[in-house]
DNA sequence: ATGCCTATTATTAATAGA
């Protein structure tokens, strides 16, 4: 009976690489030492024809990407599969050029990939772009939740929730990661029904997912927790495990950023329907 | 207030990141 068989897990990660052609001996490590089920890459910073595809394939993943030269572009991997591409852009601004998402199906879950504008130096355009980005990610996701299906909207999302965040909150009052605005916006997904996966397992708990360049941040574990993976309802009664994969920030040539990871349970089978009959009084 | 580091692009310096 395969619904008295244990539910797998299924390992869904974020990692903005920085890089994907220069961090790519570091993605492939990881990948082969950790082995998720679906990756979602952030900053390839790299055009559409410059994206690994024929390493990542030895390595047993398909993948989607949507590249740009320089800056931004995202990708999504899927281990022993084809993602099934639904959106490569977010939906309200059709003059937004930036390549900050791409959404695909994979085994059964709606996963968008999304690199949210960093916002600084703020004020200034660049925060206003952000908040518009947020604006419209807040309006889409309400429209997912809608559909009641599992959905993770996973990545970069530049924003520090809240102080236990942050290594020293005050230093970042006037940031465009820890604005009070921005840290509303995060907050109004949360309010719509989103689940904060890590943090849900984990509420009291420092947890950084990014440390700078900069002035030994990850020597001094002065880091950031920036890269979130929001779970709708759905998949969230799913959620067993979630982790940071600290240990690759500090590789030969690490990007800023570790990888962040949940496990969910594969969905519980279908009971087989019961006919209509009298030995069955719910029929 | 600025540089501190790292990556990309274009050519030894500029721009962006967070």
């Amino acid at each position: 009976m395969d619904s008295a068989a244990p539910d797998r897990a299924m390992r869904i990660a974020t990692f903005n690489v920085n890089g994907i052609n220069g961090r790519l001996p570091v993605l492939l490590r990881w990948l082969e030492e950790t082995k998720p089920d679906v990756v979602c890459l952030q900053e390839l910073k790299a055009p559409d024809a410059r994206f690994p595809t024929v390493e990542l394939e030895k390595a047993g993943y398909g993948a989607i990407w949507h590249g740009q030269r320089s800056w931004n572009g995202v990708a999504i991997l899927a281990r022993g599969r084809e993602p099934i591409e639904t959106r490569r852009d977010l939906p309200g601004d059709p003059d937004d050029q930036h390549s900050r998402y791409i959404e695909a199906a994979v085994n059964g879950v709606l996963v968008g990939c999304l690199y949210l504008p960093n916002g600084n130096p703020a004020p200034g355009p660049k925060l206003d772009y952000k908040l518009l980005w947020l604006e419209r990610l807040a309006t889409y996701a309400a429209e997912l939740l809608g559909h009641g299906i599992p959905v993770a909207l996973v990545g970069d999302y530049n924003v520090i929730p809240t102080n236990l965040d942050v290594y020293k909150p005050e230093r970042w009052q006037k940031d465009a990661l820890f604005l009070p605005e921005v840290r509303r916006a995060f907050q109004v997904l949360l309010r719509q029904g989103w689940i904060d996966a890590v943090r849900s397992l984990y509420p009291d708990e420092t947890i950084y997912t990014f440390w700078d360049y900069l002035r030994n941040a990850w020597g001094r574990n002065a880091g950031l927790r920036l890269d979130h993976l929001l779970l709708s309802p759905p998949l969230a009664t799913r959620l067993v495990a979630a982790g940071v994969d600290c240990e690759v920030r500090g590789w030969d040539r690490a990007s800023d950023h570790a990888p962040v990871w949940i496990e969910v349970s594969d969905a519980p089978s279908r009971r087989p329907r019961r006919s209509r009959s009298k030995d069955n009084p719910d029929g």
